[in-house]
DNA sequence: TCACAAAATGATATGTTATATCATTACTAT
DNA sequence: ATAGTAATGATATAACATATCATTTTGTGA
């Protein structure tokens, strides 16, 4: 992510907590740039470990668990269930709406792609899992796959 | 599920190994079998635990990891991602070829329903991953919802 | 501004899931 | 029978996650 865009997203961040009454500590912001920074999806020891490199303060695994239970209940980070890994939104310095998020994630080169899940997709699938008989609680899709570059070098 | 069709996806469950040339051994057989009596998925160390009270031998939790893969590498067992935890597939003893599969979860009796997923949504996913310039390696779906009884109750 | 309450973070312990590696046992085929 | 392969056991350790209580920081209202 540039510099500006990430400054961006750090100040859109802020002013979106200070909308919803919440505190975007340092600490949480600086685990929100790191996340921002990062190429890849990242565990909640490795953040622990870049803290420590990038802003000499050691952190502990807890607090930072905690900090990205913050930001994913403000929506500035997801929480990706099937590798266990956490990743910046990449709409926190969009307006719209946030909708059903959808992650592409490359196998090889752990790259994700956020895409928004097009509304067809979104009534589809609703629709299956109400015939099942079920209610939808928290969709949000993790597709593994091979991303443009991998797929083609593979 | 009834000792009949237990018995009954067992029985497949041998064919379909001794077809594609692999070996379903005693414990791997037990360890679909726990699968396939449970109402809910089961970690690996659930396993084990069951294995011990069911069958009276312990069996390390190595070993399970390992007969899992197997199962699963056989398509008669699945591993949910969101959870870490495993299933027996649904459709052993059916003929038809293995679609992509969907799993809706319930969040709260942790029940887990396997459903086919509809031609429709696999081609707008299809098409959807294919226009980010992804290919799906391993299309498998987990939604969170809650069941028809849980919602009911909620 | 001071004191209080609430929120955030630290410290410590422990539980849960998963993998690496080497040794041993069991099956298969010549 | 025996060599080779597949399966399992044993052991250690890594990686991910939560529970709980203590301490620090922050915001608020007298």
């Amino acid at each position: 992510m540039h510099k500006t865009s990430l400054q961006q997203a750090l100040q859109q961040a802020e002013t979106n907590c200070r909308a919803s009454g919440s505190r975007l500590t340092e600490k949480r912001r600086h685990i929100l740039q790191l996340l921002l920074e990062s190429d890849t999806p990242l565990s909640a020891y490795e953040l622990a470990a870049r803290y420590q490199e990038q802003f000499h303060d050691n952190i502990p695994a807890m607090s930072v668990y905690r900090m990205l239970d913050f930001l994913v209940s403000e929506t500035l980070a997801h929480k990706l269930n099937s590798t266990n890994k956490y990743i910046a939104c990449s709409h926190i310095a969009c307006d719209h709406a946030h909708e059903v998020p959808q992650f592409l994630i490359c196998d090889n080169c752990h790259q994700v792609k956020e895409i928004g899940i097009s509304k067809a997709i979104i009534d589809a699938l609703d629709k299956s899992v109400k015939q099942a008989g079920y209610v939808l609680t928290q969709p949000q899709i993790e597709l593994h796959c091979l991303c443009a570059a991998c797929s083609r070098a593979a």
